[in-house]
DNA sequence: CAATCTTTTAAAAAATATTATAAAAGATTA
DNA sequence: TAATCTTTTATAATATTTTTTAAAAGATTG
């Protein structure tokens, strides 16, 4: 899918030079979304498009009321430029990030700047037409409240977990209920393009715009959280493989004796390193009697969750910390074969277990320091997300943009 | 690295309409190198240049001598097209497949037809200045024997195992003499420029341009020899990683508990599965006393190698594809783990072993039918390669092509 | 089999983009 | 502080590319 903006001004000329002109605004349409503002001369060395020609397109550009034109910047040693930059509030990108408790919901202008956050707990995820209908409502509710019309809607990026055909955009595993998919479904009722795709991947190209993976060509971002979720950026792009489900990461062999996974196979990573896991094996400790901050909770009849096991492990509780060590030791083992395999130079975790922070890079990279070919290892590096929890809502603003 | 033909006539113009009319001279000769030849009208529905734009620039190519008039084609409802092709003749590309114990030489003219293939078996590879000499006179003598000038050399493809930092032409395993490099050194030596990379990824590319991956966007190509490599093929194109490491499949993690490899680390796949491994326990069952095809070696004195393996199972010997089969076992388990992280549409067997054909593709089928998630691999096709030993040296021709 | 329709190529006219030049505005420096 | 150098923008001249139109060569069809 290729989004493109709703001139209100007719473009001029024949249907190949209207498509030439096509390609020209949006090389200087793309440089300003990436570079904020910049002057004639700075377009014209980047598009390699001539000053005087750039000159007529920006003017044009002013009057489809796209750019802005942002004054006179300082000068260098000549004449002052003037300088351009997007007219943020030419269009808005809605961004939502479903979760199987939570629904965020965000409005950005086209400066990536969020306008408005909604966050929903306890919305818990059913696959229903209810469920759709009420999020239709909310997202309305939403553009209503910022008086953006649906025409001012450039597109809206969904972030899901499960399997996802990012391409058709229909989603395997929840709200599947729609037999043209979920993205024509919400496209229809909302009246403008929706952009559908898988959660870790979303993650993944959060990070690679704005988070620790901007600039970076081959990096891996790991959603732990309940489960385990890879999103694969290579060669600067997201990649999908064929049906769009790479990245099964959590459902890669590592034990062919091993435990039964939900996935109805054998011996999954998922199966011995995962949020869920984790926090089994803590409850079940501590009902057997295992001194814990957590052991509080069970007295106060509060539920141990992965949300607070991750407190307890920054509390530095000692024994949720060494669960997590112990966990971390198949998770690294899994990272070695991706690292052997892909040669990364940045590994991202994400997902609620990153708020762990050191507690959780520090025991992998022992392991990977033990078990992975140092040459292809040593450049690869282990780091937590910055963006944390909005990391896949970015993702989604990322999402649409990259198709205009 | 990107290479040039030589022109014989300069291109006229300023420094900028020369660089743009370069890159219509590049659009349409890579149209042709692609399409064996084409008719103007074709060149501008490919290229979308203007017709008699079009016409002038194959009017230069001509002049230049790179394109050659293929005089009128068949009509099909109006007046007959001129056919034009590449020159074949107008450069060579020499490709090398260096090998343990074989060393391969190839030139290739622009139409991708083999002009000459010379094969040294028993030219062991060795770290020295005495083998690279002697490399550089077989290349030199074949150049001489068909008459082709230096100057008429575009440019050299090399095929080489082990770890290779293609982007400066650095093999670190092999080869490694030269503190510039193994490609700068024969570079220097031959007068042309040499382009270098690891074996199996050449036979990836080898595979992409001309064998079962052609026209085909996610494909994994394993070397199936003494040890496992992994050409990795992602978006059409060579995926080579950060430090152009990736593809160390034969190195991934499977048994923590397992085996010492010789990378010094534990449990690779390739100390469980590799045509050493196979020959290793054909040769000790068979020294006590197991009937099989290969036991009359022995008694004549000959070496059971890889080669002779492999003939035995495709000759129907029991025990060797019993061994085999064992052997597939664990590499279908590293399959899964391909297929579950990067969803290719096909993986192809290469190397010595994948002359086997059926014996390791059914065993291997079965695995994944095991432990692969349905929805992923059910559209993953796994083959063996047509080209089998020549595979990579194709390669070697594409690697240079596509830096033109 | 002649009239008509297609496809390809060529040439002239029109549109478009670039280069060169000039002018404006400010920084630098003697 | 005036002269010179830089940088940016505007304009005119030049070059390039495309569109349009025409012509050539063969296929199709009544």
């Amino acid at each position: 899918m290729r989004l493109e903006f709703k001139y209100e001004k007719e473009i001029e000329g024949t249907a190949n030079a209207r498509s030439r002109k096509q390609k020209q605004y949006r090389k200087i349409v793309s440089f300003l979304y990436d570079n904020g503002n910049a002057s004639i001369a700075e377009i014209v060395k980047f598009s390699k498009i001539s000053q005087p020609l750039v000159a007529s397109l920006v003017e044009d550009l002013l009057v489809f009321g796209i750019l802005l034109d942002n004054g006179v910047g300082e000068s260098i040693g000549g004449r002052r430029p003037n300088i351009f930059c997007i007219n943020p509030e030419y269009q808005f990108v809605v961004g939502i990030d479903i979760n199987l408790h939570t629904l965020t919901i965000a409005l950005f202008d086209l400066s990536n700047k969020l306008v408005s956050r909604v966050e929903y707990k306890n919305f818990d995820l059913e696959n229903s037409l209810g469920y759709a209908d009420e999020l239709v409502n909310k997202i309305n509710d939403l553009l209503r409240k910022k008086k953006v019309p649906v025409t001012k809607v450039l597109a809206m990026g969904v972030s899901i977990p499960g399997l996802i055909d990012a391409k058709n955009g229909i989603s395997f595993t929840h709200l599947t209920f729609h037999k043209d998919g979920l993205a024509a479904f919400l496209s229809a009722k909302l009246g403008f393009s929706v952009v559908l795709d898988n959660d870790a991947r979303m993650m993944a190209l959060g990070e690679k715009a704005f988070g620790k993976a901007k600039g970076k060509k081959d990096v891996l971002c790991l959603n732990l959280s309940n489960g385990i979720g890879l999103g694969i950026i290579l060669n600067g792009k997201l990649y999908s493989g064929k049906n769009g489900f790479a990245g099964e990461f959590g459902h890669i062999l590592i034990d062919p004796d091993g435990d039964l996974c939900y996935c109805g196979k054998i011996g999954c990573l998922e199966t011995l390193t995962s949020g869920t896991i984790l926090v089994r094996k803590i409850r079940e400790a501590i009902d057997n009697g295992q001194p814990s901050l957590l052991s509080k909770y069970k007295g106060e009849g509060k539920k141990i969750d992965l949300r607070a096991v991750v407190d307890a492990i920054i509390k530095g509780d000692q024994f949720a910390i060494d669960q997590l060590n112990k966990m971390s030791e198949y998770l690294g083992r899994g990272l070695v074969t991706l690292i052997h395999l892909l040669n990364p130079e940045m590994i991202i975790f994400g997902g609620r277990l990153a708020h762990t922070g050191k507690y959780i890079v520090n025991p992998v990279n022992m392991v990977l320091n033990k078990y992975a070919m140092d040459r292809i290892s040593s450049e690869t590096e282990v780091v937590c997300s910055d963006l944390l929890d909005d990391a896949a809502l970015m993702g989604t603003l990322s999402n649409v943009m990259k198709d205009i």
